[in-house]
DNA sequence: TTGTATGCGTTATCAA
DNA sequence: TTGATAACGCATACAA
């Protein structure tokens, strides 16, 4: 296991150099030689040390990925779909979990670069996330953005059609008869947020519905953060008939608390959001989504960055952005009671 | 960003060696020295190259780990806690999807040992894994098995006690009024498969009913064989009052062909399975399911595996099994009609 | 067809 | 307190 290119040669009777052209698959190795060192490699269990090879190279075979949490729904098929196009491509995935929290971005961007990640695909916190990343995207290093883009940072991007992605989903609530829609949603920082702010905003005022402010409510966009705001959607003078979360999570949070208090969906209140989780729906259709289709989003993604890291890809930034569909099930209906 | 130690020692007026002392912070560096040098790093963007401290210190601070797949709502959470114990120990994931797929699986873990991964932590795809896996535990590699053991392979592992889970379960079942239940499992080659059959079966004695081999259906355990199964459970002469499937993809595919065969559940069939998914239960508590704390399960194995690495481990294999519990919802309710 | 020398970027060792 | 040298495991360039 701890055998190296000598030992190997050693006990072939060979050089290292000759071991290296037959583990590399190089030609001008007679085939009676290729044979004793074949049989020396399996007897010493020998594996070729990437770590000296990357050394030499320059190339570590490793790509970076950062997400907020992999065990979200949303990130699990995204983190899949990279894994897959990077394994095709001859590379490694080291999977990181920011928490949303912008130290520990830091800590691992930093962290992949001394591990010499050839590139990095990263669901970034936030627009606060340019000072994790400027750095290295002035520097031409490679890198992709998936799903949040970043204010000010001109570099390659896959996203939704977020805006138009929350006004189809709005604009289908007012279509149901919906008139006072709330928006749960998270701080002005990510552009995922402002963009579904501005489809909300759209739809709304397509309808000739007056925008009221107040019926945006900022949290975190985690489970807790939709619970506290939707504690609030219910303490509101006048009520909505609605709630529009901003994704998964927040609408699990804003579940709980519609269920804590007693309310039904959507018999009291009608509930929809961004992201669909897939193998549920079929055991549950309940929820009224926006869906992006997150694995294709991300291979995309990887498939950008693959590009960039071969040199295939020109200076200038890329932009791909994704429709989405909207799928409308039964927690959009308009309230029987109240 | 690809300066080196010399980059650094050249513009700070000092040799390589003093700009090393000063990176892994160690005494003998005058303040004003060290001052000099942090000057030139920042100056320079210089990030250490862990590809040449991993060569001479022989340590990668790289941990690799596989699993099927970790968009299975299973195995985010697993990969999550994993990622998270493996950072605060100061190491790295490298994140492999086998698909279920022995060969990929042994591509994996050739890759990772030649990335020179310090340990591995698996969830293997059966008993056959142990031709991939059998000459590094021999070797005393570190690797931690999780979620699924391998016959004939002495080696760490954090398993759930499938056998009493599956009990449990079926037991409710029973205690609920059914008599003839399905069991739709994987091949004999898997230990939770195995496991969960054996606490199915016993069950069934238990409460004095004959256990009936024509209820086992064995498939792939993802949501097409769960689908295909199904598809034979209603085919069956006699047809059963409940499935149970062995875990949650599974079960996907088992509701899915009641649906398409306009198969109401509980109201016609009654079905439950292996594995929770929370969030989701916020949204719609429909499903009776034996959840197992994956997320706890994960953290666990991966600190045997960091024992193991840091050789505080002892030679004796070490057995964790976690308990789980029984969430009981309303699809296992006894059929109305019918 | 095979081998020797050299260097990748870092650090351990020993010397100054 | 600082520096020169060698070595980690492999592969490139060149020589034999």
């Amino acid at each position: 296991m701890t055998a190296t290119v000598r030992d190997v040669a050693r006990l072939a009777g060979v050089s290292a150099m000759t071991v290296s052209r037959v583990i590399n698959g190089q030609p001008g190795v007679s085939a009676e030689t290729r044979q004793r060192i074949e049989a020396a490699i399996a007897e010493l269990d020998y594996a070729p040390s990437k770590v000296a090879s990357s050394l030499i190279s320059q190339k570590t075979g490793l790509i970076g990925m950062i997400v907020p949490d992999v065990s979200n729904p949303f990130f699990g098929p995204i983190v899949r779909g990279a894994e897959t196009t990077a394994r095709r491509a001859g590379f490694k995935l080291l999977l990181c979990n920011s928490e949303s929290d912008l130290r520990l971005e830091r800590e691992y961007v930093t962290d992949l670069i001394s591990h010499r990640v050839e590139g990095l695909l990263i669901a970034p916190v936030g627009d606060s996330s340019r000072q994790n990343l400027g750095r290295y995207v002035a520097g031409n290093f490679p890198i992709v953005l998936l799903d949040r883009l970043i204010a000010g940072l001109d570099c390659d991007s896959v996203t939704l059609d977020n805006i138009d992605g929350a006004r189809q989903l709005v604009a289908h609530l007012i279509a149901v008869g919906h008139r006072r829609i709330a928006f749960v949603t998270d701080a002005d920082e990510v552009s995922t947020g402002r963009q579904r702010l501005a489809g909300y905003r759209k739809a709304i005022e397509d309808a000739g519905l007056p925008f009221d402010e107040d019926l945006v409510f900022h949290t975190t966009t985690d489970q807790m953060g939709g619970y506290r705001a939707a504690q609030q959607v219910l303490a509101a003078a006048e009520r909505p008939s609605a709630i529009f979360a901003v994704n998964n999570m927040t609408a699990v949070g804003v579940m709980q608390a519609l269920r804590q208090a007693n309310i039904t969906v959507p018999d009291d209140m009608a509930l929809a959001c961004f992201d669909d989780v897939q193998h549920l729906a079929v055991i549950s259709p309940f929820l009224t989504v926006f869906d992006q289709p997150a694995e294709d989003m991300s291979k995309a993604a990887m498939q950008l960055l693959l590009e960039r890291i071969g040199g295939t890809a020109g200076k200038q930034a890329r932009t791909v952005t994704f429709p989405g569909k909207l799928i409308v099930r039964v927690s959009s209906a308009l309230p029987k009671r109240g």
